[in-house]
Formats: structure tokens, sequence, C-alpha cells
DNA sequence: CTGAAAGGGTTCGCTTTCTAAATCCAGAGG
DNA sequence: CCTCTGGATTTAGAAAGCGAACCCTTTCAG
């Protein structure tokens, strides 16, 4: 359990910081549980406000922020018989964050999961394993966690 | 860009679901941050305080909500000639969110990062290719995004 | 031709949380 | 004993969250 040395600031400011960035950007309870609920294939504003029992206002404001950064694209669908509608769907940016919630769904699913089996889990297709998270090099070896190191720009 | 299918709901209601637990839990800005400063070596309250430049009373809630989550663990440090003080350094719980936060660095490398080259990598001790956040089967080799497969338990 | 329904919002007050600044507190050094 | 320093809590005003009610448009039913 490497423990990791004592530092005290980062070594990149934060307001220089592409993950401070996307913290700023995505680390928020209803964004995340929005982008949660997109990658489960939800996309109509009544789909969002029923799973996510949030205020339609927070709602409402948060779809705009996403559509705005462009991780949902918002666009019209049509059922006949009905009116069009506008449904909410996910850009390739909001769908290349699919590899990160399922990590942290795989976290939670270890430190949160009170004990029960996972609901959910992740195999490769046509295979039955499971798969997780990890790291791997340009060839797409896994690279252990304690092998992994950081490295600075310039 | 396989686009994901519609739905109504979820699957899995999100009172059931340890990655809505996740993002209850760490799904905050400042929560976030917290997190990111630690990953990087951080400990202590001044430390955070000057490097997130949040108010000292969210840092201390949000310290004792890490705490009390067990990702953060509250031990006393002492420097030769100073009083004993408090230092808040990662449990296993929060190092295993690294990989986690790595990936959402990589993601904020390429969507974020306005043009200019990312300002940290990561590679494998020893070697000069860089590293990325994926999948792996139970053998450590690559799961392609497109080849993940959710399987509902039941 | 009305009337109601359905989906997608906005408006309106109230409550909670955030924020900044000031204050407190304990122990070490002078 | 006085001050400094790191780690907080208190306080009061600003911002955001919240739930309920309302609005708007189209479509279907009578």
């Amino acid at each position: 359990m490497s423990q990791i040395p004592l530092a005290r600031r980062s070594p990149i400011p934060p307001e220089n910081c592409n993950l401070a960035r996307a913290i700023e950007l995505i680390g928020d309870r209803w964004t995340m549980l929005i982008l949660r609920a997109a990658l489960y294939g939800v996309r109509r504003f009544d789909d969002f406000q029923s799973e996510l029992k949030c205020p339609r206002t927070v709602l409402s404001g948060r779809l705009k922020i996403l559509v705005d950064a462009g991780l949902l694209t918002k666009r019209t669908y049509k059922v006949p018989g009905k009116r069009a509608r506008p449904e909410y769907v996910l850009s390739a940016m909001g769908i290349s964050l699919r590899p990160i919630l399922i990590g942290l769904t795989q976290w939670g699913d270890v430190w949160l999961g009170q004990g029960e089996p996972a609901p959910i889990s992740f195999t490769k297709a046509g295979s039955k394993g499971a798969i997780r998270a990890a790291f791997v090099d340009a060839d797409g070896r896994e690279v252990r966690p304690d092998q992994i190191r950081a490295v600075l720009r310039g």
C-alpha cells in the first residue's frame, strides 16, 4: 500500500489543470446523475426528472450547461401522432466519459456495495469473464498501479 | 460512434445503484478537488486551503465527510519543535480512486485542453511511452470501449 | 368546436448551503 | 506572559437548491 509522498502544493496549479477543469464542469451531484442516466439511454426531460427526482429548474439548468459544454446534443424527436419535442443525446464527448463512470461503478461496488453482489457487471462482447478498469501501455498491456509514474511537461 | 439505445428509465434504480452512491459521496466540486490534491500528496488543512482557495468552513466539513466515509484517515503528525497537528492521508479506499481521476485527467486533456499539450502524463516505471486508462479482461488484455457489454444480475 | 392531456419547460417563494471575514484555541518559542 | 502558527468554528449576507404551481403548444376525444 505504497503511500503518496507529502506535498505542500499540487505540481500543477488548479487553474491550469485539465483534471480541475473536468471537475468544475461535471463535478456536481446532479450533473453526474444526469450523465449516469444518459449513459443508460435516458434522453427526455421528463424521463430524467422521474429518474433523478430533482427540481425541474435544476434539471433544465444542468441540461443547458451540458449542451453548452458539448457533452449533450439537443435535437428534436417526433413520435408519430405526437408533437415534436427535444431530446438530449450524448455526443462523442459525453460517450467518452463512459469508461470513467464504469470505473466509478466498480469502485462503488467494492467500497459502497454493503456486501451485496454488484447489480451490474461488465464483460467483453462474446465472452463471459468480468472486465475491470486499469491502465494499459501503448500495446494494450496492463500496467499495475504501483508502476504508474507521473511525468510533468517541461 | 454507436449510439446508446433509448431508455425511459435506467435499468437500476438510483437508490440501489453503487454508481449513484459513489456520486452522492464524491460527486461534489470541493470534494473532488480535495481528492485531486490528496492524490498529489497534499495532507494538511492549510495546504488544502491555499491549494483550493475554498472557505475554511467548507473544507473542514468536506474533510469530515471524507474521513467518516473512510476515504481519508485523520492522524497526527509532529514537526520537531512544533505542536502535534492532524493530517489527512488517503486510505486504501481513497487511493483506489486514482485510476478514475487519472482517467478523468486524460478525458480533460482531450476535451478541455484548449489545444495545449497535457501538462502531466503517465508512463510505466522504467519505460517512456504514455499509458492510458482502459478496460482489461481477466488476463490483463485491453477491451475496446465498443466491446464492453453490461450484464444485469438476475 | 370545445376540453383535457402530455411533454417541456418557467415563475415564485422558502429553505439550505456557500462564502468571506472575523474570531477562537492550544501549544511552542522567546 | 505574549505572540505566532496551524487548525479550526462563528456569523451574517449571497447564492443555489427546492417543491409547487403555472404556462405553452400540439394532439386527441367528445
